[in-house]
DNA sequence: CCAAAAATCATGGAAAAAGGGGAGTCTTTT
DNA sequence: AAAAGACTCCCCTTTTTCCATGATTTTTGG
C-alpha cells in the first residue's frame, strides 16, 4: 500500500514542486495539501496521512506550533519539517515537538524519498548538513586554545580584527586566523552565529 | 597639596605616556608605578596615593581583580580604570569592584585631568562614550518591532542579509535597514555585539 | 480621519569578515 | 629527535556588513 503523504506549505510553488518530484512514485500517494494551520487540522479530521511534510514557516503561522498540535492529536502521523534554511534552532524545535525528520527545500528527489522511507519506518531522518551539524553540536566537546578564547571574548565584545590585534599586540592577520579557526571549531557560518554558539556552549559568558 | 597619583600598567609606554601628559601639572604628583599586581600591593603597604590609574589588562593578570583587592584593603584610595577599548563589560566590572572612574588610553590631557579632578572629589568619572553607553544601557528599555525581532533572531541564527530577505520575502535593502535599526537600538557596534546584547537583554533566547 | 510609527526599497561607498592558500617559529609531547 | 599543536604572519578574492541619505507605502493608534 502506498504511503499517504500530506503537504503543508504556504507557497503553492513548493507544493507543486513536491508533487512533480513525487508524482511518478508508485509507493507514494499524495493525499492532499494545506496552506495554513486551520485547513491542515480540518483535513486531518477527515483523513489521516502517514506522513506530513510541514513547512516551518507558514507565513504568519508557525509550523513548529502546528507540529505540536498535530502530534498531540494524531501521534501516529509522522511529521517531517521542511525549510529553506539550515537553522539548528528550528530543526531542534521541530524534533522537540515530535517531528521525525527534517529536509531542506532544495532536497533532491532521492533525498526526499529517503526521508519518507526512513521516517515511515519510525526512524529519524535529518537532511544532509542538518544532521551532522546537530549531532556534532550535541556530542563534540569544543576545546579552544588560550588565544582562541581571548579572541573569542573580544569578538563578542564587539571588537574588530584590527582592534583585537591592537589589544593583544599581534598582527591583523593573526587575529583573522584565530577567527577562522573559531568559526571552524564552533561550526559557525559567521560572527553572529559564532557569538551565539559560544554563549550557548558557555565558552564565554554574558557578563564576561 | 598635590594629588598623589599612582599608575599600574604592564606597558611602560603607557606609564611614560601618562607621565609626560601630567608632568607639568603642579597639582599632581606622580608617586610611583607598578607593572603587576604584586608590586602594586607592595607599594601600597609603604605609601598610599590618592588615586590609582589602573590598566584593566595586566598581561596575564586582571586589573579588575586588583581593583577589588585594593579597594578592600585601602577603601579611601580612588581607582580609575584604564583601557584601550570601550568595553562595557569591563567598565561595569571595574565599577562594581569599587572603581570611581574609567578613562580610555587615548584620552587627552584635558580629559585625564578632568577624570582626576572629578574622582578626587569622590564623584564618578566615565570617559566620553563609555559614560553614555553605560547609562543608556542601564536605563533605556529596548523596544523592538515585530519585524526587527524576526530579523534579529535570524541574524543570531547566522543568516546573512540576503538569506533573511529570502526567508521573510522582502528585499535585501529592507533587511539591511532593519539591521541598521537594530544596531542603533541596541547600541551595538557590529553584529557580534548585537547578538551578545540581544541575548543579555533576553530579546532572543539561546534556544530560540 | 489624521498623525505617527513601521515597513518597505534604493544607491553608493568604505570597512570588515569570510575563505582560500602557504609558511615559519616555538613548545610540548611522544 | 620527530611529531603535533599552538601561535604567528602574509597574500589574494569575494561576500557581507556598515553607514549615510532619501523616499514611499502600510499599519496602527488616538
Amino acid at each position: 500500500m502506498a504511503i499517504k503523504l500530506f503537504i503543508v506549505d504556504d507557497h503553492y510553488m513548493v507544493i507543486e514542486g513536491i508533487h512533480s518530484l513525487l508524482q511518478n512514485e508508485k509507493n507514494i500517494e499524495l493525499c492532499g495539501h494545506a496552506t495554513n494551520t486551520a485547513s491542515c487540522m480540518a483535513f486531518l479530521q477527515q483523513k489521516q496521512p502517514d506522513i506530513i511534510l510541514m513547512d516551518i514557516n507558514l507565513g504568519e503561522e508557525s509550523g513548529i506550533a502546528l507540529c505540536k498540535k498535530v502530534k498531540d492529536q494524531y501521534p501516529s502521523v509522522f511529521v517531517v519539517g521542511l525549510s529553506t534554511f539550515n537553522q539548528q534552532s528550528f530543526i531542534r524545535k521541530m524534533l522537540d515537538n515530535g517531528a521525525s525528520g527534517y529536509v531542506l527545500k532544495n532536497a533532491t528527489h532521492e533525498e526526499l524519498m529517503e526521508a519518507v522511507t526512513t521516517v515511515i519506518k519510525g526512524k529519524e531522518f535529518l537532511s544532509n548538513e542538518a544532521a551532522s551539524r546537530l549531532r556534532a553540536n550535541e556530542t563534540q566537546e569544543i576545546i579552544l586554545t588560550r588565544r582562541e578564547k581571548e579572541v573569542l571574548e573580544l569578538i563578542a565584545n564587539g571588537l574588530t580584527n584590527s582592534e583585537i590585534a591592537k589589544a593583544l599586540f599581534v598582527s591583523n592577520t593573526t587575529v583573522d586566523t584565530h577567527r577562522g579557526n573559531l568559526l571552524a571549531k564552533l561550526q559557525a557560518k559567521n560572527t553572529a552565529e559564532l557569538v551565539k554558539i559560544a554563549l550557548l556552549k558557555k565558552l564565554i559568558d554574558l557578563n564576561g
